[in-house]
Parts: structure tokens; sequence; C-alpha cells
DNA sequence: AACTCGGGGGA
DNA sequence: TCCCCAGAGTT
């Protein structure tokens, strides 16, 4: 039997039953796919139930506000997916009348939505046959065929989509795609994947020459920079908090965080009590600073580590302030959302 | 072509 | 620690 309908055998007795296979609509692929890129399905489900029980159709994520679109984005990282999503909600909604794209080419249009995504949704709600090459694809098809061409570099990519092209069931693209990706997160893992089991596992050129473990390759990342976030956690006597939204570029754009200095390195708190004395806020009235945290929190990105401090900073009255009791409402980072829920506001 | 963008989980 | 996860956009 072929490649092809060895995996779509495969899938058929082992595939997991997900919300998103349950139906073919744009709209809820689109969103699934959206929530899976680079996420682990078992993250990423409870947002994709949240995300349709709050905007069950296009128009309703369309007349959204970013804001809560954010908010219901919180946790779950790579926070541009969310601001292209909204973005290209409302596209669709007013300049296609709300109707999907149902081709890959049109799709490729959508703010977040690359080769992938527009070959997932193309294939799987149209039946276009355009074939899907994710991490999942890249390590079943370089084992399969023992191929060691670093799957990060440009000559890489453009193998393996080739390959992945050819070696694609032209008559059932929908189940095909899903296959290939399913086998790989069940059966074909990165780690220590049982091959006795494996429906391949007399074909499988990795496996002849004993180099499971060494494929896919791919070269290595540099080592992530690290930075130095001091938040200044302003608490008035009237119960008011400052919450800033992060402009500009950089990581987590548009969202919400304390007064934020960063400084080039660990500071000590003599040092920063007279750094802060300059502050806009703390010009005109006496205030009293507090540690929070003795030992720096090191929230880890896949670029930065974040040696993180918080200061109490009380004071007699802020303007601008919202009611510490509206906290809740404003889409934060987790490093941001994982303070508010172990402080104590009162 | 290289870099940036999160957070969780496995070994 | 290091690597991976249903990748995309920017420089």
């Amino acid at each position: 039997m072929s490649f092809n309908k060895i995996l779509i055998r495969w899938y058929s007795n082992n595939k997991r039953h997900l919300p998103w296979r349950e139906t073919t609509d744009p709209y809820k692929i689109w969103l699934s796919e959206i929530i899976l890129q680079q996420t682990q399905v078992k993250q990423g489900l409870p947002y994709y139930e949240a995300f349709i029980k709050s905007f069950p159709s296009v128009f309703d994520l369309a007349k959204a506000d970013e804001n809560t679109v954010l908010k219901l984005w919180q946790g779950l990282g790579y926070y541009s997916r969310a601001r292209n999503l909204h973005s290209a909600a409302k596209y669709v909604v007013n300049e296609l009348n709300g109707v999907f794209p149902s081709n890959y080419k049109d799709l490729l249009k959508l703010k977040g939505v690359g080769d992938y995504t527009a070959s997932a949704i193309a294939s799987i709600c149209f039946n276009e046959n355009t074939a899907v090459v994710d991490g999942n694809v890249y390590r079943v098809l370089s084992r399969y065929f023992g191929i060691s061409t670093p799957i990060n570099t440009t000559k890489g990519v453009k193998e393996f989509k080739t390959l992945a092209q050819r070696v694609m069931d032209t008559r059932q693209p929908a189940d095909y795609n899903q296959a290939i990706m399913e086998f790989g997160a069940i059966q074909c893992t990165p780690k220590n994947p049982d091959c006795s089991v494996c429906p391949f596992n007399n074909s499988c050129v990795a496996l002849q020459k004993n180099v499971i473990n060494e494929l896919p390759v791919k070269l290595k990342a540099a080592k992530p920079k690290k930075k130095y976030f001091n938040f200044l956690v302003f608490i008035s006597e009237d119960g008011k908090i400052l919450l800033e939204k992060r402009v500009g570029k950089g990581i987590w754009q548009n969202l919400y965080q304390f007064p934020l200095i960063e400084t080039p390195k660990k500071i000590t708190l003599k040092r920063f009590e007279s750094l802060v004395k300059e502050h806009p806020k703390l010009k005109n009235q006496s205030f009293e600073l507090r540690l929070y945290n003795e030992e720096p929190i090191i929230h880890k990105l896949s670029h930065q580590h974040l040696h993180t401090t918080f200061y109490i900073v009380s004071v007699e009255t802020l303007d601008n302030g919202i009611p510490k009791e509206k906290i809740n409402a404003y889409p934060v980072p987790i490093l941001i959302g994982n303070f508010i829920e172990t402080f104590n506001f009162n």
C-alpha cells in the first residue's frame, strides 16, 4: 500500500475527536488553525472553546473590541495572532460580505495566514489539493525518506514543501493533511517514538539507518538575551492603580502592564528609589516604595529572559488611575497576570 | 537569511 | 537545561 493510503488508514483508526473535526465551516477551521500555530492541541483547546462561545461567527469577532479579543487570548502567547485574527475578521466582514476566501491564493491575503494555514483551510474546507507542512510533517517526511536537509533554511522549506505536495493523496486532501499531522503528533513523536507499532517500520529510512533521533535536522537558535524589568505597582489611598498599554514594537504589543522601568542590569533598592523619585507621577507628592519580590522572577520567552522585580508604590492620589476592581478587564501578559493573582490589592 | 514573537510541557 | 509545539511577519 502507498505512503498516503497507509497514513489515511492509520488516521481513521487513531485520530482524536476534536471539536474542529466536526465541521468544515471555514470560520471555525481558520480559528482553530490560528490558535494551533506553535501551540499544542492540549493548550489550545480551551481557547478554541472560549472563542467559539464568545464569537460564534466571523461577524461577532469583527465587531468586538481588540481588548476583548486580546483578553480572551491572554496566556496563549504570540499575541500578533490575536491582533491579526481580529483584523482579518474585519476584512472578511467589511470587504467580503462575511464570506470566507475559498481557495489557497485568496486565503493567503488574510493577515496571519501563511503557507501552512492557507493550505490547511483550503484542503479541509474546500478540498483543494494543497499540502500542509508543519512541524509534524517535517518530522514524518524527514524520517520516512531519510532527509537531513535542515528544516529551518530556505532550501529545506522548499524541499519539504515540494516533497509534501508530491506524496500527498490527490483525492482526499482533507483527510491526508490531517492524517500526516496527527501521525506526527501521536505516533512519530519528537522523542522516543515507539517504532515497534509503527505501520512504516518496514519502510522508514530513518529506522533502517537507526537515525530516528537525529531527524529532522534543525539549525540551533541563538541564546536568549537577559533583560531587567522593574514594574511600579502604584496604589493610591482611594484604591486606584495604574496600567499602561504597550505600544510600538517588541513583545506584548497592545497588552497592558504596570509602569515599567527597564534597567541594563539588576538594580539595588536604594539606587532604584532615587531613580523612581524622578517619575512624573511622584514629582508632586510623597510616596512609599516597597520591594515586593526579593529574588527576581525569571520569565522565560523564546528570545528573552526577563529578570523581573515588582515594587509597590503607595501614594495619596493617582491621576488617570483605574479602580483596582477593574484590573481584570484588561488583557495582560501572563507575567503580570500571575502577579495580580498572587498580590492582594486590599 | 536572520530575527522576532509566548507560554507550556516533556525528558 | 534543551527542545518542541497544526508558523507568520519583519528586517
